[in-house]
DNA sequence: TCTAGCACATG
DNA sequence: CCATGTGCTAG
């Protein structure tokens, strides 16, 4: 289907190599955003896939009015159908210390934004429930209690700040976005917990002079798709889930074909019920019982058609209803928010990096899309040059935070783009030496910085937290829909401090990752001017 | 459970 | 070959 539509989707994006990215972490909070009953709004039935890259861009319809002009945004999960079945099995992803992708890609569709105005795509996945899950006689059932969610980190997409324009031409792929379990991960990769269910959400900021990421009035709004819940894993406890991910991933092709291997394992494995299934034929859809996304997962469960979800209000399902779009006040973020600052390595623009090349192949869509994001230390704010990072702000105080400091750590680099246009993301990281939680650096070495006080670290802050803190925390706070309306308020505590890491501990900073400089000013990113 | 090393596949 | 991703499989 739609192939065609990542195809090419690429970007140059010229916008060279400048953009910093951003990641930002925001804690979820709480932990258990998500509610239960997200609600998710249907779109039209199926879309992803239609419509339109066609479509010349949206014309937004909603006017920016006020100013956030988020109403008529729109957004298409690419590929659902495969995401529902993983999702009728009960999707598992791969959480591992390095940091895993994830498979289905979140890639997107996006229409209804202004054509002109700047947003910033972003990603964060919370908690689906506060259970924790086993996996035992081939289904998953709940254990016990969830562990504390760990400050959540927003995976901004490398593109960002980008025109309406830019993403509504082509798919929005988060394929570089990766999971990881460990706690003192410095990648800025998303960190979860195994055998926990989580939601993944999207988010759309609107960026632009008057409105800066942090700025007050941040508009943005929230889209979630229930298919898209997952347990997170260290090893496939499902077998299905494993023939789907070999059947479909075009990186696991190695493992298609052998029937018998897959049965021998499986009968060793699991070694109890399962029909096996054969690959790739045929695959089961569902097991009801098996995955803890059907019903029970309230929100979670798959709805026939959602294409989109918006955080907003349950009433809305079925209407769907324009997406929420949520107006920022500029609190801190949250005491949970940690910032990430990355940049696009690839910026040059078009892009023939990786991501064009990436999957396009096989399987069924290959979104080349974009891709490309990295982390970067720097929090929203980037100060000018050196990306500073902000810490993020206040320290959480909820008690979920378990261990905290070492676990929420946050570190941030920053990276250089342009030079780094050759490396793939993926190299970046795993090539800068720094390595995550374990590589002990340097007894300055980012952790303690980052663990002592994630959040607040800080020295200086400065915008930092400001600005993104609210998207995050609002997100992750609310649940669903509260985002919608409400601005927050309550700007808890801007807090702590932002730090501001400059300079990066040797350690951390790679030769790589050089700084970047983005536009931000003063604190503020500057959505401006992209380049 | 989770980890590390492995082989397989692709670019 | 190297880089990168993936599932497998001992430990």
């Amino acid at each position: 289907m739609r192939a065609t539509d990542d195809r090419e989707t690429v970007v140059s994006r010229d916008e060279t190599e400048e953009r910093l990215r951003v990641c930002v972490m925001a804690n979820g909070g709480d932990p258990f955003a998500i509610p239960e009953r997200v609600d998710i709004e249907t779109d039209s039935p199926k879309e992803n896939q239609p419509e339109n890259h066609t479509r010349p861009l949206c014309s937004p319809r909603s006017p920016q009015t006020t100013c956030t002009g988020m109403d008529g945004i729109k957004v298409f999960l690419h590929e659902r159908e495969l995401w529902e079945k993983f999702n009728d099995v009960g999707t598992e992803m791969i959480i591992t210390k390095a940091g895993r992708r994830m498979f289905p890609c979140y890639k997107v569709k996006v229409t209804g934004l202004n054509p002109k105005a700047k947003y910033i795509l972003l990603m964060d996945i919370v908690p689906a429930d506060d259970h924790r899950y086993k996996f035992a006689d081939n289904k998953w059932s709940v254990t016990g209690k969830a562990e504390p969610a760990m400050p959540g980190r927003l995976y901004v997409h490398s593109d960002s700040p980008a025109t309406g324009n830019h993403w509504t031409r082509q798919l929005v792929s988060f394929q570089k976005l990766k999971l990881t379990n460990n706690h003192l991960d410095p990648f800025g990769h998303i960190i979860l917990n195994s055998m926990h269910k989580y939601q993944p959400r999207l988010h759309i900021v609107k960026a632009d002079e008057h409105n800066g990421f942090g700025s007050k009035n941040t508009a943005f709004s929230t889209h979630m798709f229930s298919e898209t819940a997952f347990i997170a894993v260290t090893s496939y406890q499902n077998h299905k889930i494993t023939q789907l991910k070999i059947e479909n991933n075009p990186f696991a092709k190695g493992f298609r074909g052998s029937d018998d291997m897959e049965l021998h394992r499986m009968a060793k494995i699991q070694g109890k019920d399962y029909p096996v299934v054969p690959r790739s034929s045929h695959r089961q859809r569902m097991c009801p019982s098996g995955s803890p996304f059907g019903g029970e997962a309230k929100g979670l469960a798959s709805h026939p058609y959602s294409c989109e979800n918006r955080v907003t209000s349950t009433t809305q399902d079925l209407l769907t209803p324009p997406p929420v779009t949520y107006t920022l006040p500029p609190p801190g973020l949250d005491e949970h928010m940690q910032v990430y600052h990355c940049n696009k390595r690839k910026a040059d623009g078009s892009g023939p990096t990786e991501e064009h090349n990436l999957y396009r192949k096989p399987y069924i869509d290959l979104s080349p899309s974009d891709d490309k994001s990295y982390y970067h230390p720097s929090a929203y704010p980037t100060p000018p040059v050196p990306p500073s990072v902000q810490a993020p702000p206040p320290v959480p105080s909820d008690s979920s935070y378990r261990s905290v400091a070492g676990q929420r750590q946050a570190c941030m680099f920053a990276g250089s783009e342009h030079r780094m246009n050759d490396l793939s993301c993926t190299s970046w990281s795993y090539s800068c030496p720094l390595t995550p939680a374990m590589t002990p650096m340097s007894p300055t070495d980012p952790y303690t910085t980052f663990s002592h006080q994630p959040y607040c670290s800080s020295p200086q802050s400065s915008v930092a937290h400001q600005s993104s803190p609210p998207i995050g925390e609002s997100l992750s706070h609310s649940p669903y829909q509260t985002q919608s309306s409400r601005p927050y308020q309550t700007p808890q505590q801007p807090s702590p401090p932002v730090r501001e890491y400059q300079h990066y501990p040797s350690s951390l900073s790679p030769p790589h990752y050089h700084t970047l400089h983005p536009h931000v000013r003063g604190g503020v990113l500057d959505w401006s001017e992209p380049t």
